[in-house]
DNA sequence: AATTCTCTTCGTATATTTGCGAATAATTTT
DNA sequence: AAAATTATTCGCAAATATACGAAGAGAATT
């Protein structure tokens, strides 16, 4: 019962779930933030950003959903920080993604290297 | 009356239309066709994709407002193809992004270059 | 035990996304 | 001029996303 037409391939998936987690300015404001230290409570994340708390809650689950960020619950508070492992490879599939249609102008340069 | 409290900047605004680009499969594998040759007839991706002719222009618009594909109409028949310009910004986007949280193990290795 | 602090979940409202078939537009072919 | 070809737009339905405040959960403090 699997197969009536072509699906799309799990790398295809892969791209689109990391994609869509970075399809949001405030999502992309998150990680900013985590970026530029190793990891980050929500309350302090809720002052820098322009989002009702529990609203913060639900851009933090997806994001932990698609595996760019994991929390540590230690009630009340939550510490959260990027998943570096999942990081690499969202790096490597749009790095890896860009480079086949740039190609011919990017490869022969050195800047990236796929496969 | 402008700033209650921050909003976004225009770089994570420019993310989140890219990643919003690439955040369904279906577009990620309307692009991967697009890699793969210099451009496309819309009736040549429908004959390839799961996806009814209709929903497929609805698709294509998505990638056309992000600015990651450009059309060339000639009734009947409308060819698309890759926005080059726009796609060399978005992978410096991406690939800065993604080396801003990264950039302790893969900036010594020489992978990529911000700035 | 009650209060406080922090965060998540629930309930709700609204907007957007996704999907399809039918109808429409624009050209080419008959 | 009529028919065929190709793609977009329209109209609709269903699902998902976004947002907030209120309510709930879990631990520490009073």
């Amino acid at each position: 019962m699997s197969s009536e037409k072509k699906k799309y391939t799990e790398r295809q998936q892969q791209i689109a779930v990391f994609a869509n987690a970075l399809a949001h300015p405030v999502r992309v404001a998150i990680l900013d933030l985590l970026h530029s230290q190793p990891c980050c409570y929500h309350g302090d994340m809720a002052e820098e950003l322009p989002v009702a708390n529990s609203t913060l809650s639900q851009h933090l689950k997806v994001l932990k959903d698609a595996g760019l960020i994991q929390g540590e619950i230690n009630p009340p508070k939550t510490k959260y920080c990027i998943n570096r492992q999942n990081y690499t490879i969202a790096y490597t599939l749009f790095a890896c993604f860009f480079e086949d249609a740039l190609e011919t102008t990017l490869s022969q340069e050195g800047i990236i290297q796929c496969e």
